[in-house]
RNA sequence: GCCUCUGUAGCUCAGUUGGUAGAGCAGAGGACUGAAAAUCCUCGUGUCGGUGGUUCGAUUCCGCCCGGAGGCA
């Protein structure tokens, strides 16, 4: 079985470097896992490793699509699933990294996804219907057909609501019994995660208010108003644009807030999706969490992650 | 100096015709298989600026003091 190192975490905690680090002292390949960088021209504030990273160490699975289009889960796993195949027959050691938890447990885990359970229509259709007809009305639907979902998907939770109801008008089943058969799938692979955090909070979030500078100071203004001015050009409204640092500039750009006023909100929109993240990994199978404000410096960090790293490649 | 407004949760504010107070945001915890950097759930005691008075009872009424904003001279 293949087997992977992934280094996962909030932002702002040093993935990138980490995972370079491990892929030169043991001859890896770093698949992201972050559902953002894999767009074209989101550079600076997705935080994309740089050319020069990227000319070090193969990376693969950033940048490769354009920002109008759609992405999901599914989509990432039979991505991830081909690179690592490569990767691993090219006698290479992949090393997941990212912070976007549900990919990783998806692929890691074995998630399986049916083929055909999506339709625009469908869900275009229910759109308009929880609009009209309220959330409420929809949830008691829902409750009829699924009734396990039900007690699962708050009503307020539209998103969710929504898929379980177009799932089940695609495929004729309770989207409840497809995450039962994937509960019992096997992993393709034996991993090891590695969290990094931070054991003092305010640490993490100081660091992400100054990367929020950094990312100014390298010219993500630029870069969000040329996306900006693209998105209203075509009149499109892509997953894309739900990135953090873009979207707190677009009221910027459109004179509704003052520039001070939106990179508050970009450290503010960071600082929350990062505890969303630690919400997240904290429940995670084997997974050890790394403190980086435990360790003297980067380098004794990495030392151990790498000492680690050596155990779990080793057993067996 | 005078006049008006104002001082309530970390922040912005609501409110109590007198019976010790609540929203949003922040913060904390949590959920999450096809938009996931998204979406959603739960959690609010704070000398109601200070101090005297009226009252059975004051954050709420009255006096004085302190702090803030504006106006007039």
């Amino acid at each position: 079985m293949i087997k992977i190192i992934a280094i996962v975490g909030p932002t702002a905690t040093g993935k990138t470097t980490l995972s370079i680090k491990l892929a030169k002292a043991r001859c890896g390949e770093i698949v992201s896992c972050d559902s953002m960088q894999i767009y074209k021209g989101l550079d600076i504030g997705t935080a994309k490793p740089t050319s020069a990273e990227r000319n070090d160490v193969p990376h693969h699975l950033i940048g490769f699509l354009d920002v109008d289009k759609d992405f999901s889960v599914a989509d990432y796993v039979s991505l991830a699933e081909r690179e690592i195949e490569e990767i691993a027959a090219r006698g290479k050691l992949p090393i997941l990294t990212g912070g976007t938890g549900l990919y990783a447990r998806s692929l890691l885990v074995g998630s399986r996804f049916e083929e055909n359970s999506r339709s625009e229509e469908i869900r275009a259709r229910l759109e308009e219907e929880v609009k009209e007809l309220g959330n409420e009305a929809l949830h008691a639907r829902l409750a009829k057909i699924d009734a396990f979902s039900s007690k699962h998907i708050h009503a307020n939770n539209t998103k969710r609501l929504l898929r379980a109801l177009e799932y089940f008008e695609v495929t004729g089943e309770p989207i409840s019994s497809q995450a039962a058969r994937t509960k019992a799938a096997e992993s393709k692979y034996t991993y090891k995660m590695f969290c990094l955090t931070y054991k003092d909070r305010e640490k993490l979030y100081s660091r992400i208010n100054k990367r929020v500078d950094l990312m100014i100071d390298k010219g993500l203004i630029d870069e969000a108003r040329a996306f900006h001015d693209f998105l209203s050009k075509h009149k499109i409204s892509s997953t894309a644009a739900q990135a953090i640092g873009y979207k707190e500039l677009f009221p910027y750009f459109e004179s509704e807030i003052t520039l001070d006023k939106a990179i508050e909100n970009i450290k503010q929109g960071t600082r929350n999706y990062a505890k969303r993240q630690l919400t997240w990994f904290r429940k995670e199978e084997n997974i050890d969490f790394i403190c980086v404000d435990e360790f003297a410096d980067e380098n004794e960090m990495s030392e151990f992650c790498l000492e680690e790293a050596d155990k779990f490649l080793k057993a067996e």
